[in-house]
Order: C-alpha cells, then structure tokens, then sequence
DNA sequence: CATGAATGAGCGTTCATTCAT
DNA sequence: GATGAATGAACGCTCATTCAT
C-alpha cells in the first residue's frame, strides 16, 4: 500500500467511481468502477483497501474539492454580505460544471459506508464557510440555533437552489440570486 | 379462500423492511426483511413481487402516512400562516415519533429503484400542502420562482429542522419553532 | 388420496401437464399445471402424490391412449403386411392429431424421473404390435436381432416419419407411404 | 496476463458438464457441475456466461467430436456403400466408447435450450455424412423424399443400434453389422 | 507492481410440497 | 375435499477480495 506507484491511477479510480455512482449508484461493481478507470479489477485495491475505503476516500476528496472551489478569489477586504454571495456563487458553479461529482457527492452523503470520521473532517473542510455563517447569523434571528442546525439549512438551500438550476439551466443566474437571496432572509 | 393474505403480514413486513432499511440501506437482504417480520424467505413474494416491487409500495406507503399526519387537525378557517404553522408542527411531530420511517424515506428518496411515477403519485399526495405553499409565496420574493424550487426549499428546510430535533430532543421545541420562523422568512 | 372425487379434474390436471411439458418442458411448474387445469395448487397433490407421479401417470396414460389407436379397427382376418400397414397408419394419424400428446411424451421419454418399471408397463401394453412385429420379421433378415432392437428400429422410424409429417402436413399421405416401404424393407 | 484461462479447466467443466446431465439431467446445478469439475462455484462463470451458454457449447463440442470421429480414416476411394459402412461402424464405436457423452447429447439434443443456429452449426459439421446418404439413396426408394427425412431415419437406426450394443456389449459387433444391413435395405 | 482468474459467501427469486382455513 | 398462503431448500448468478503469474 503505502505510497502508490502512480497518483494518475488514483484519480482515474476516483474519476471512475463518481461516474459509476452516478449511473448504477453506491452498489457499482468494483469491476465496473475499475475497468472504467483504465484499470484492472485487482489494482483498484492496491490503490484503496476496501470498496468501503474508495467510496471514504472518494466522499472525502469531493468535500475537499468543492470547498477549495467556493473559497476561490475570495474578495478578503469585503463585507460579510458580500463574501457570501462570492461564496454562494463559486459554490453554485461548482456543482454546475461537476454535476457528476455534485451527484455522487449526494449519494455518499446518504450512505452508512462513510464513517463518521470522515463526515466531521469533511465538515472541518468546509470551515471558512461556516465562520462566515457564524457572523452573518450573529444579529440574525438564527443567532441562539445550534450551528449544526445553521450549517444544516445553508446546505439544504444550496442543494435546492442546485436542483433547480441543473433542471432549467436557462434560469441559472437567476435561480442563483433567487436562492441567495432566500438564504440572506433566512440569515437576517 | 383458505387463509386469506394478512394484511397484518403484509404491515409485518412493511415495518421490517423500514427497520431494515435503517439498519443495513437498501441493500438489505430481503431474506432479513422476512426473518424480522417473522415471516419466511418465500412469504414475502407472496406479498411484494420483487424487492423492487416492495421499496415502492413501501416508499408510497411512508410517504402517504406522513401526508395524512401533516394534514390532521388542520383549522379549516385559519389564515395561511397558521395553517402552515400547523402542518410544520404536524410533519415535525411525525418525523419525532418515527424517526425509523423518515430514515427509510430519505434513503428511498435518493434509490433509483423508486419509479418516477411512484414519486409523482407520491408529490400528488402531498399536494395540500403545497397548495398552502403556493399561496404563502403569493406575494413574497419568490412569487416568481419555479413551484418545484419552493417546494425543494421546504422540504430541505424541514429535513434540516427534522435532523436538529433528532439530535438535540430536549430543545425540540424550540427548533421547531425557529424552523418555521425561517421557513416563514423565507417565503415572504 | 384413494379414489378422488372427480375423474374429470384429474383428466384436466393431465391434459394440462400435457400442454405445459409442450410449451415449458418438463420443468414447468407445478402451479403452472394446476392453473392451466383451472384447479388449484393444492389440488393437484390430492391427485398425484408427486410432480413425479403426476408424470409417471402421464407417461403411461399418453401411452396407453396411443396403443388403443394403434389397434382400433384393426382387420383381424387380414395378413401380417396388412395388419402393419393398419397399424402403422393409425399411429401416425393419432401422432398427427395429437401433436401435444406425442411431443410431451417425447420429451417423457427421456426424462430420468420415468421409473423403469413404468416403461416396462408402457411396453406391455403396445404388446399386440409387438407380436405383429416378431410375426413380420420371423423370416427377414432381423430374424436373429433381439426383440428390444427391432421394437427401437420401429419407433425409431416412426418418429422420424411423424416428424416429416408434421413438418410438412401437405404430403402427409406420402410421408406415411415412404416410412412404411422404410419400416417393410427393414423387415424383410 | 496474469494466470490465462486455463483450457484444461474449460475442458474439465465441460467433462463435468457431461457426466452431471447424464446423472442428474439437464436441472443439474451449476454448483454440482463445478464442483465435480474441481472448480469453484463462480470460476464455471468465467469460462461460460450462463447455464445456458455452457450447455450450447457443449452441444457443439459433443457433435464436432463425434463427427470428428466419424470420418476418421475415410477410405476416400472407396464405393459409396463401403464408406458408409466405414463411417457407421466409426459411429458406433464413438457412441460405445463415450457412453456418457452420447447420453448427454441426446439430453440436450430434446433441450429448448439449445439455440437453433447452434442446431444448424451442428448440423453442417455431418455434412460429409449427409452427402454421402445423399449419394447413397439417390436411385433407392427414398430418392424423392426430403433430405430431413432421410437424415432423421439414419440417425433413428444409428440411436436403435448404439442402445442395442449399450445393453448387450457382447454381441455389439454383430448387433453393429445388423444395424447396418437394415440402414441399407431402407436406402436402397 | 500489474493483471485478471479464482474464490465462495451471499443475493433475489422460484417452486414442490404442506397445512390452516 | 378444496383452496391458496406458507414454507424453506435450492438455484443461477454476482461481486468484493485474494493470489498465482
């Protein structure tokens, strides 16, 4: 295991996956995953232990990547309003332009593989967004809510306003300020 | 008709499976399901064609029972805010006292063995509710968003607030109120 | 079990079994049978023992049934050629009648479930062509052969005969013709 | 590649093969035909895609190996009569050497699971045979018959003979010589 | 290390037979 | 006796994982 001959293989396994959770979801044969990385069947688990250890990796890896995404030219110097709309809007372009990774993301979400471990991790990931919800909530009405709950509900609008932009793209920019908007109420 | 089919059975099995569910995905051995209604391996597809077959049903069923909860007792006469105030404190409650069932719905939710047509029968049963919903947004920033956006918005809202009540019961209360105060923000 | 109530159910269970071997083979189900014989699953089993039973019982009553054929109208007074001929000819005519009936015993034929002392019975009862046979080839060539031979020969002609008759009914008439100078020019 | 896919396995699956459809006919679990074959309960699906497909290659493998013995050793210059006699004495010698497989063959030769075009492939490698019989009857009585219909009368005596010299092996040579005297007088 | 054949537990489903009604 | 639901042992096949090459 240790330190595998070539990172390329990894991604391609990790590629694979997100493909193949999204069309056969989390219950894609390992054979699938790997004959679609380019990849014999055994090598997959010279790269990951388990399938249980791939789809951690994987769940892991997507989180890391959407959060590197939203932080993205982060305007430093702006109002905390401001951030969040830079914030929101990079978040939303993320999952536009990966929708696959957005999917599978979604059905890792949901499964019992992913130990808990790595869902706080992941959440810590996400950490310059939530101390950014942390102050705009701060005079809001949400200011005495656990920031679980918080966190919980930015989420949900996100994945809602995602949804809705991936089935009438035409509409993206505006479902986009729509759903911000909604968030900015729920916040203030 | 010697021994007729037991709806008691078919109940059985039901429960079992939403337990199962819970325990093990979706990828619960039908033969659990079986053992743990106390029914035999075959029995079940005396009752359930295919597995398939029973997530359906079973998927129709949890969600036709949290409609009927949301709408109980609904005051005929009141305003749109009290009605939707109710119907939050319905389908919060419902999801407090079988939290088993709305864990199972989640993961039927995101399965791609539930047949589109389940799930249009399945929104067509919530659609009191959403009847609500649209004249609550009548006048609000979203008037001019799609229905199904709104209708994304509150579920996710509700599944967030739902999850907060689950993981901090003692305030449960409360959470259900601030749910509802950003759910009202939200829509007006 | 004893003497069930109604001859025509189990006429009905045979009948069905004889169309269900045509269309599903030998494996087809046992309900399947029952259905087809509009009785119900259960019934068929205080009718024969076993699928095996039901099937032993077929194997001679479809045998039986072409023996009786084989003999009606059978011109006592006339000579041996002719009598085969008669023979020969109201085979093929019950064989072109009953094309199901030929085929599930066909298939009943080389079936391992047929107990051996079921066929041993099966032969006895075509004994009246048998004796024709042994008179027919008491002086031709066969004369030394064993029984049992020259019986696979005839059968063995007959088939074939009843295949190319049923494949091309036009000329039946001159299949028959053929396959009996076949069956005579063997014989003598 | 790694560890290639092992002919002597293949062959050994499909000797297996053999032995279980004459000991337990054509239901014989795939777990029973592996395991006698010293193979692993999934390794038989690596080597045939299904139950099915093992069964129709076997087919094809049991009649080219037949026919390949057929011919074997042809006199090319000989008369027609003399071949056939040659080409039948090699059948029956087949027959009596690989009980087992003619067994078999005649099981799966009555299977609806065997594909007509593998009936038809197997058809053309006795095409040698079948040219002869063609030859051989061309002035006979059978001269205007269907060419099917010869075909299935000289396979019916080969199987009458091959069963005769199978129950009394002592006097297979004569019941050999026999059989064919009775094939010519039919031809001729 | 890469390959892909081998392994065998496990799955969804069927079906002969039994038994409560 | 008739019914058809109940039973549970099989079955064909899959697939995560191992291991010979």
């Amino acid at each position: 295991m240790a330190r595998p001959k070539s990172e390329d293989k990894r991604n391609a396994i990790m590629d694979a996956a997100t493909r193949a959770i999204v069309s056969h979801g989390l219950g894609a044969p390992t054979a699938m995953i790997a004959h679609e990385a380019g990849v014999s069947n055994g090598a997959l688990f010279t790269y990951f232990e388990t399938k249980s250890d791939l789809f951690n990796q994987l769940y892991l890896e997507l989180k890391t990547g959407m959060a590197a995404a939203v932080v993205v030219e982060l305007p430093a110097g702006a109002g905390v309003k401001q951030q969040i709309a830079h914030m929101w809007s990079n978040w939303l372009a993320w999952a536009s332009a990966h929708p696959a990774r957005r999917r599978a993301l979604a059905q890792l979400n949901v499964s019992d593989e992913i130990l808990p471990e790595q869902r706080v991790a992941a959440n810590q990931i996400m950490s310059g967004l939530v101390a950014l919800m942390e102050k705009a909530r701060a005079n809001g009405p949400l200011r005495a809510a656990p920031l679980g709950f918080v966190v919980a509900i930015v989420n949900s609008l996100a994945d809602a306003t995602i949804d809705i932009m991936a089935h009438d793209p035409a509409n993206a920019e505006r479902h986009c300020q729509t759903g911000f908007d909604a968030l900015w109420r729920v916040l203030n």
